[in-house]
RNA sequence: GCCAAGGUGGCAGAGUCCGGCCUAACGCAGCGGCCUGCAGAGCCGCCCAUCGUCGGUUCAAAUCCGACCCUUGGCUCCA
């Protein structure tokens, strides 16, 4: 079975073809200019999981996921504390944030994160060549795309050019020949009321203007679409095989990426747009600008990576999802129960109950059963929460499994290998991932405590014992009676 | 106003492309049983939907067609 995706473009499922020998990948990524959130990290999940399925069927993926630094919110902030002298050491600390955040989150490392500020001579050249090919004209310095010399205009957003209202300032607006023309390069630096708008401190009579750059033209900056066509030129190619962005950017972003892009080539941008659904509070976008959000940092720190990607794979990247306490705490229970029943399938394993002479048919098939179902809903339109689903049968099978010695060596062995695959290297969940120095001297001290709590209870002081077992509880240590006396887990 | 996506059980969320195996998946919450001193985990089982509304096509529709209602997103910086 092949994979298949549903291409915004058309709106169609349609079976995946790449062009080439390498997948071409390109992830619309972050404008540095705020601490990321809640929705930033949906869409760099489903792109890392969709970069790792693709790796996974055997494909070369070349995965490029820019930053764009140049930006007049990033400059809005200059100043806002003394070592932000410029746009860049603004854009230097955000980026150092966000990789510190995608880290956190376990993502695999794009090919490359290129930034804007370092292709402005490939976004001048593009600029050129479109002027060239009359396509786009310059007006005091500024430099706009037509959207009536390229018949396309609209089809990705089926918008029609009639339709379309007149965006930016009214100098701007007076510059245009049509409404809907956009700036590819901007004469001069940041406007003082631009930076108003954005600014979280006070300038002062003196407003910071950004960085601007030489070009044929004028000194100025580029316009915010072009950066995204330069650098998936440069670092892939003419025409890529998949771009993924959020689902707020497909008018105007990706719309005049494809017509800047197309008009300067003549080659298709992007055989397959991958767009994803924005994260909501309640009922609205979380948003930097409504101030509604949940920070990466916060949600690390409160919940954890593998709670938070399994918030994220508990819905396919096309819909819309809702963050809300009550959706996180239910994250936390499949998780926490994939967790352990991968536990149990090592520790059962590394028994001496376990011999290779053992075979459970159920297992064994319940394994297979998963890779099918799991390979299956992946190819679908990577349909993660049917692979989840695949996913939890098995930890069904592997807690039947161990209900009664002997163990099937062979089997759980294959049931581990399943989940770190499929659970790990698939959807980058990290099982086992405490350290194993510090787990060692804690794993003696609550033996010790169990030991106590044993005698205890051989005495009959129930509360004692109890009161123990609490104790152990609010340490984060959660205490499991069998018939083999006590096991315990660390949370 | 224009464009897009979506409306499925208490919550959440698959299935809709390629109509029948969907009296509707995997879960969370809840309930019962097993196990247990108790609890937890685990196992077994159960409860709850005819799939926004109306109409049409069909032997057959959550799935196709039409109209309407509602929600969210975009049309201004936005993943």
């Amino acid at each position: 079975m092949s994979l298949s995706v549903t291409n915004s473009l058309t709106g169609e499922r349609e079976s995946f073809e790449p062009t080439g020998d390498e997948v071409l990948l390109y992830v619309c990524g972050l404008t540095v200019s705020d601490d990321p959130h809640l929705g930033h990290a949906r869409l760099w999940t489903h792109a890392d999981v969709i970069a790792r399925w693709l790796d996974y069927s055997g494909y070369d993926v070349r995965h490029v996921e820019n930053f764009t630094d140049v930006n007049e919110k990033i400059a809005a902030r200059i100043g806002e504390r003394p070592e932000w002298e410029t746009e860049a050491d603004v854009a230097r600390h955000y980026i150092t944030k966000v990789i510190e955040y995608m880290r956190g989150l376990n993502f695999r490392r794009a090919t490359v994160y290129p930034r804007v500020s370092e292709h402005i001579p490939e976004i001048i050249e593009l600029v050129a060549t479109l002027i060239d090919a009359g396509h786009a004209y310059e007006a005091n310095g500024s430099v706009y795309f037509d959207v009536t010399s390229f018949d396309d205009y609209g089809t990705l957003s089926n918008q029609q050019l009639d339709e379309l209202e007149a965006q930016g300032d009214p100098d701007e607006r007076s510059e245009k020949r049509n409404p809907a023309d956009f700036a590819l390069w901007k004469a001069g630096g940041v406007a003082p009321d631009a930076i108003a708008e954005h600014a979280k401190h006070d300038h002062g009579d003196d407003p910071p203007t950004g960085q601007t750059w030489d070009s044929p033209w004028s000194e100025g900056r580029p316009g915010w679409h072009i950066e995204c066509s330069a650098m998936s030129m440069t670092h892939l190619d003419d025409t890529i095989d998949i771009h993924i962005g959020g689902h707020d950017l497909v008018f105007p972003h990706h719309e005049n990426e494809i017509a800047q892009s197309e008009a300067a080539t003549g080659e298709t941008f992007a055989n397959y747009w991958l767009h994803t659904g924005l994260l909501e509070t309640e009922d609205e976008k979380m948003s930097s600008s409504l101030d509604n959000f949940f920070t990466v940092e916060a949600a690390l720190d409160e919940y954890g990576p593998n709670v938070i990607r399994t918030f994220y794979l508990s819905t396919e990247y096309g819909s819309k999802q809702t963050f809300s306490e009550a959706a996180m705490a239910e994250a936390e229970e499949r998780w926490d129960r994939l967790q352990r029943a991968y536990d149990t399938a090592v520790d059962a394993c590394d028994s001496v109950d376990a011999t290779a002479k053992t075979e459970d048919t159920d297992l064994r098939a319940a394994v297979s059963e998963t890779r099918e179902a799991f390979t299956a809903a992946m190819n679908a339109d990577f349909n993660v929460r049917e692979a989840m689903a695949a996913l939890r049968s098995l930890t069904d099978a592997v807690n039947r499994h161990v209900d009664s010695e002997p163990y099937d060596y062979h089997g759980l062995k294959q049931a581990i290998e399943t989940f770190e695959s499929l659970g790990g290297e698939v959807f980058g969940l990290q099982f086992g991932a405490e350290t194993a120095g510090d787990v060692d001297l804690t794993s003696d001290l609550v033996e010790l405590v169990l030991d106590v709590r044993e005698a205890e209870r051989a005495a009959g002081n129930y509360d004692r014992a109890d009161d123990l077992r609490d104790a152990l509880a609010d340490l984060g240590i959660e205490v499991q009676d069998s018939d083999d006396g006590p096991t315990f887990r660390i949370e």
